[in-house]
DNA sequence: CGCCCTATTGAGACTTGTCAAGTCGGGTGG
DNA sequence: CCACCCGACTTGACAAGTCTCAATAGGGCG
């Protein structure tokens, strides 16, 4: 899939997607709800994979810490994304909420015993670890031909693309510049340098450092998919 | 996983990891091959995906343009690697020979009906996905955070290490440095200058264009890790 | 032997990173 | 209620890294 298709309006896949209301109601009895505090970890790399998550509220992030200490960070969640679904014994990154927010758990065994005996349930979290694979090709892309404010342009183009309908031009920025930063392999001077230059130049308003109103869609999305 | 880890030996998962005879015959019997002259196309972007593959011998290369043409190499791709198996209903990117391959084709369809019947099979196919999730994340790890000379030793390290067996220190780099670059998100001038670099600090040794020697083996792990 | 394609090397421009100073805003304590 | 404080963000000046453009070298093949 190419970098551009991502704009395609994906109808958020669910596990629940095309289920019979018996094997909807089977899956409910394995999910249990958790809640997270702001700041708060919901897993840890290299720590053994127990459980799927879903979120259902709030917004969540992905990183990885290499030894030295730098950090990748690997995804911002939303509500609706999965987390786990694709991963070996272990996770690969530590998990923790931006917000408060609110998970779904279902643990991994039954899960996977459920899907023996689901086509259909097999062929949703087939299509979500696909949909994980291609946003995390995306990023490869943005890191390895994109600039600075392209790259921001990547981002703010991802939430406004996944945040609640309607005035999906202005965007809450929940992360610290550190995380954005981290996202999108550079320094927070320069992701500040690049939101300044993408006001100078008209194509965003920003109302305070966590608000941002995008003024010209398409340049931002010409940007964001930039090569 | 953390970007170390991925040194760990991996036992090169295969499909018919612990399947039973009359499994691995009723797979085997789905398996057709194909050969390929170097440069040849396996697959293309966005075309519908209808087989899995498997590299039986050569190398391959996987990329992605963008309208604007430039390109992002996502892997090179060795024997008893797989092509394919993650997807979705259309190929990810385009898949060309960078030298004379053998490549094992499965049709996907009888493949995922198998998947239903064989939960090891299915076991070894979500293995497979999550080393390929493993290996885009740590080349956004690479992407985001190395310097140039780091982003060439963590190439060379993926080269050493899935290279047969006996002198993993002698590397054969099959493809072009516009291949490298476009993999590492550099140009040309940038990864020349990286390998002499390297050179220069007695790290590695070149004998030709296309073939390097590790030196010094800690040191390039080192910097293939470095955050 | 010579040609062509690829790779290397050099000089200068541009982008990003680093270090440091300054601003903004929310929260606390006087 | 206001002053202060602290963290987060912005801005500036400079250094370092990478890109661009151009010239040169090298290797394979007719």
């Amino acid at each position: 899939m190419s970098p551009q298709s991502t704009r395609e309006i994906e109808p958020l896949i669910t596990i629940y997607s095309g289920l019979s209301a018996a094997e909807a109601a089977r899956l409910d009895a394995l999910v249990s709800r958790r809640r997270l505090d702001p700041g708060a970890y919901l897993l840890h790399q290299h720590t053994p994979a127990r459980s799927v998550f879903m979120i259902q509220e709030g917004m969540l992030m992905l990183e990885r810490s290499s030894s030295t200490g730098r950090r990748q960070v690997m995804a911002f969640s939303h509500p609706g994304n999965y987390i786990g679904i694709t991963h070996r014994a272990h996770y690969e990154f530590t998990v923790s909420a931006l917000t408060a927010a609110v998970v779904q758990e279902i643990p991994l065994k039954p899960f996977l015993t459920m899907q023996d005996e689901s086509p259909r349930l097999k062929e949703n979290v087939r299509s979500i670890g696909g949909n994980i694979l291609a946003h995390t090709l995306d990023q490869v892309f943005a890191l390895g031909q994109k600039k600075a404010h392209e790259r921001v342009c990547f981002l703010l183009r991802q939430l406004s693309e996944r945040q609640a309908g309607a005035s999906a031009r202005r965007i809450e920025l929940v992360m610290t510049r550190q995380d954005i930063a981290d996202y999108l392999g550079l320094t927070i001077e320069t992701v500040s340098r690049a939101f300044g230059k993408l006001k100078r130049e008209g194509i965003i308003d920003i109302f305070s450092a966590h608000t941002v109103e995008i003024l010209n869609m398409d340049t931002v999305e010409e940007l964001a998919l930039a090569d």
